[in-house]
RNA sequence: GGGUAGUUAGCUCAGUUGGCAGAGCAUUUCUUUUACAAGGAAAAGGUCGUAGGUUCAAAUCCUACACUGCCCACCA
């Protein structure tokens, strides 16, 4: 065996094997208890980052965990067509080729688009797999198969057809760039540096020239300016309400209105009313019953101003209406100020709020029981802190706009009924799987679909049923066994865009829960704490790491990280960490399989244990109970902690080392006696340790097992001493722990390093409990150091005479009389 | 503004039911010995964010504050 874990060949090899033998499909089995994850599926947007690669590895550690335990587990693969995402990669892609979305035409570009979503698709699942992924191959769903949208539309439907969804014209936030709707979730504020602009508005009729102040940040939607407000409580305005104040640069009349939502404190305390392009003013004019005059139309040119502002850029518009301000003597005072602005969660570029015609789901109705399941513990997030933000933001939902004006994605399924000349009739449009034969109102034959998609989150949030073939009435097996799913994984950015709402979707379709665990984990950073994002270079690319300290290194490293909820800051030094752990693990097994020869290996139970395999015994049950609580609870970075702590700390550093002395000095059936038990021990840390890192355990297991076939659960076992006290074994350990560290303690303080001198430690040691136990051992130090004299006898010509040769091993030698039986007479060695 | 998480060694973080402050990395010293130098042995490094409170005993429980991050919101 080599030194050094070649994981590159082994890697390989069972990644290869466990896709070929088909071991992680899973069937029906009403015996078995499923165990099901459906994996958060990843967008075709480019390949997997270390976020993803954290994300399955959590996912891969529990199916792992479960399926060892028993359990029928299923993961199913996936992948999501991501909507905007998708689109405006490909739509990058196509420029450098010199087109764009238009000059293709919609069915060229969406053949493009599932070029794209091939290829791209087909690199997510390699990287999967090359993680090591245990998931069912066979079952990959991608949300735009023809099954999976037949679920889309059964759930458009059914939400339609109970007056769920709706279509209307109103306030919406619009990506100019993306040149679509965007959902209140997708938009992210970013503060921003602007001006607050203070323009007068003269009061009509005023004969000296009395005017009120506005201040605002939005000068270019002044023509759609329909009144003035004040807070009714402002003792400042109180005369001026009702009154009525001329717009500046066209006059028009503007009512003077009160609305306690107006802030006295901020800016003038006087707001202009902009219901077509802002939220607030929206709800300040529908409570005051006031119109709507659009002023930016959805290409963000200004529209319904004078002559020379329409068709204006709005950015220009603002420039230049400032300026005319300024000119025209409105103009008060320009501060700087700096305020939020809602940009695209896609493309970054600034919202714009306008009125459009969108179709939108009333969330609230489908709400209650979503609230429900979670206060009643139905479904738990780890950590609990979720739920509670889950509550307050549920309990505050707006109704959802679902329609993109975007190509790539769900076409609505609505017809509408056109006449001869292709104009939309006033027929009510019909909502169906497919096109309409004919209209059930004008029995007209001419139809053409909502050119709009759905929200790409709609489709995800049926991801629990979808996957399980919901939209089909008739073959809903599988549903019926692995729905409920058991846990979700899922990182805390998308409770809101997505968790949520498959619990909604959910329980509104079936009644049920669509999972009764969420584990949460946090976003992968860099060593300076930085979220990896491509335009900040700091993305480490997961393979890569793969390729430069292997699969295991790089999942255990995760692992180590994964505290639940928290954001974890990794950097290449938690990959060496982990690689020199997976080597240490190597070269333990080295140490086992070079002592085993054909006749090493006992056949039966042990009944007669010594004091170090109680002790290690002991530990090891210790460590078993905690590491399985801990996969129960989801706190995977325990896991590893507890496992590199024992198998270090413990089985390597003491009783490996207790073991190397002890089958040098005894005899050839003890002998055999203490490999079974390391080999026992051994076996039993690696299938602890298997769901984090499959491959050398699997390697390691696959050798042993090849190697000797007695040391299993079946025809061995160890009986412990019952007589012994658990405590006794403890301190006994700790007793001899101290005694070894005191006595390296004063070799290093004495500088005595060669293997004469060892005696004179004992001759000058004061410390009357070690002389107790060397008085009591004397035999065994006379013993030990003729092994050294025999076994660095070559050391003693070395020129190098301070070499030390009172290793760790010797150590635990010198006090081990009390506790091991030496067989072997002296003249042995 | 509301919510939420965090603050422990130079760095990254553990620390369960309150009971002698821990690990790894980095630093310093020693160490090629037969599983492993990707190893082993040791040293140094701490007012557990601040201030109160409860308790025989607080990193841990309570209160307030400070700072940091994140989420939400109606910052004209």
């Amino acid at each position: 065996m080599e030194k050094i874990f070649n994981f590159r060949a082994i890697e390989k090899k069972w990644c290869e094997y466990w896709v070929k033998n088909k071991t992680f499909y899973a069937k029906v089995d009403d015996n078995k208890k499923p165990f099901v994850i459906l994996i958060p599926p990843a967008n075709v947007t480019g390949s997997l980052h270390m976020g993803h690669a954290l994300n399955v590895v959590l996912q891969d550690i529990l199916i792992r965990f479960k399926k060892l335990q028993g359990y029928n587990t299923l993961w199913v693969p996936g992948i999501d067509h991501g909507g905007i995402a998708t689109q405006n990669v490909v739509e990058k892609l196509i420029k450098k080729e010199g087109e764009t979305k238009n000059s293709l035409g919609r069915t060229n570009f969406l053949k493009k688009t599932w070029q794209w979503k091939n290829e791209v698709s087909n690199k997510i699942l390699d990287q999967l797999k090359v993680i090591g992924c245990a998931l069912d191959w066979d079952r990959i769903v991608f949300t735009m198969d023809k099954k999976y949208s037949r679920s889309v539309k059964k759930a458009f439907i059914w939400l339609f057809n109970k007056g769920l969804i709706y279509r209307k014209k109103r306030l919406v936030n619009w990506c100019y760039k993306c040149g679509t709707v965007l959902s209140d979730m997708e938009i992210e504020y970013e503060s921003e540096r602007s001006s607050l602009w203070y323009i007068k508005y003269p009061l009509k009729d005023s004969t000296n020239n009395e005017y009120v102040t506005v201040a605002t940040t939005r000068p270019e939607t002044i023509f759609g300016d329909v009144a003035v407000a004040v807070n009714p409580t402002d003792e400042r305005y109180i005369n001026l309400i009702n009154k009525i104040v001329n717009l500046p640069l066209t006059k028009r009349e503007l009512k003077v209105i009160s609305d306690y939502i107006v802030d006295k404190s901020f800016g003038s305390g006087v707001i202009k009313v902009t219901p077509a392009h802002d939220i607030i003013d929206n709800e300040i004019a529908n409570r005051n019953n006031l119109e709507t005059i659009e002023t930016i139309d959805i290409n963000a040119k200004i529209i319904n101003a004078s002559e020379e502002y329409n068709g204006l850029n709005i950015e220009v518009a603002r420039k230049k209406i400032v300026l005319k301000l300024k000119e025209k003597g409105f103009l008060i005072k320009t501060e700087d100020y700096v305020h939020s602005v809602g940009k695209c969660y896609r493309c970054s570029s600034k919202i714009e709020f306008l009125m459009s015609e969108q179709w939108f789901l009333k969330v609230k109705e489908i709400s209650k029981k979503a609230i429900d399941v979670v206060s009643e513990g139905k479904i738990v997030f780890h950590p609990k802190s979720w739920g509670k933000s889950y509550n307050l933001w549920l309990k505050n939902i707006k109704d959802w706009c679902i329609s993109r004006q975007i190509w790539w994605g769900h076409r609505i399924p609505v017809y509408y009924c056109i006449d001869n000349n292709g104009h939309r009739t006033n027929c009510i449009p019909i909502v169906s799987y497919n096109k309409p034969k004919s209209c059930i109102y004008c029995k007209n034959k001419n139809f053409v679909q909502d050119k709009d998609v759905l929200d790409t989150w709609f489709s995800s949030a049926l991801w629990p049923i979808g996957v399980f073939n919901w939209g089909d009435n008739k073959n809903n097996f599988d549903l019926e066994y692995f729905y409920p799913t058991s846990v979700l994984v899922t990182g805390y950015e998308i409770i809101y865009l997505w968790v949520v709402r498959m619990i909604q979707f959910g329980l509104e379709f079936t009644g049920k829960i669509p999972y009764a665990d969420i584990f949460i984990h946090g976003i992968v950073r860099d060593k300076f704490g930085k979220k990896m994002s491509k335009s900040l270079g700091n993305v480490v690319d997961p393979i890569k790491i793969i390729e430069k300290y292997g699969t295991d290194s790089l999942r255990f490293a995760l692992a180590q990280s994964a505290v639940p909820g928290r954001d974890i800051q990794i950097s290449d030094e938690a990959f060496l960490i982990s690689r020199n752990f997976i080597n240490k693990i190597w070269n333990a097994s080295r140490f086992i399989i070079m002592n085993i020869t054909d006749i090493d290996i006992v056949k039966n139970c042990i009944h007669s244990l010594d004091f170090i395999d109680e002790w290690i015994i002991l530990e090891l049950e210790n460590t078993v109970s905690k590491v399985k609580y801990a996969y129960e609870s989801y706190s995977i970075n325990i896991v590893t902690r507890e496992i590199y702590d024992f198998f270090w700390s413990k089985y390597c550093n003491w009783y490996i080392e207790f073991s190397k002395i002890r089958m040098m000095v005894n005899s050839v059936e003890t002998k055999k006696r203490i490999l079974s038990i390391l080999i026992y021990i051994f076996k039993y840390i690696l299938q602890l340790m298997y769901p984090i890192t499959p491959f050398i355990t699997s390697e390691i297991l696959q050798i042993l097992n090849q190697k000797i076939k007695i040391v299993s659960k079946n025809n061995f076992c160890l009986i412990k001493n019952k007589n012994i006290k658990k405590n006794d074994i403890v301190n006994k350990m700790l007793n001899i722990q101290d005694i070894i560290v005191k006595i390296r303690a004063f070799r290093n303080e004495m500088n005595i390093s060669s293997k004469i001198q060892i005696e004179a430690i004992f001759n000058v040691l004061d410390d009357n409990n070690i002389l107790e136990i060397i008085k009591e051992n004397k035999k065994y130090i006379k013993y030990f150091t003729n092994i050294n004299l025999i076994k660095f006898g070559k050391n003693i010509t070395k020129p190098k005479n301070s070499v030390s040769i009172v290793t760790k091993t010797y150590e635990i030698f010198l006090v081990l009389g009390d506790f091991i039986n030496i067989e072997k007479e002296k003249k042995d060695f």
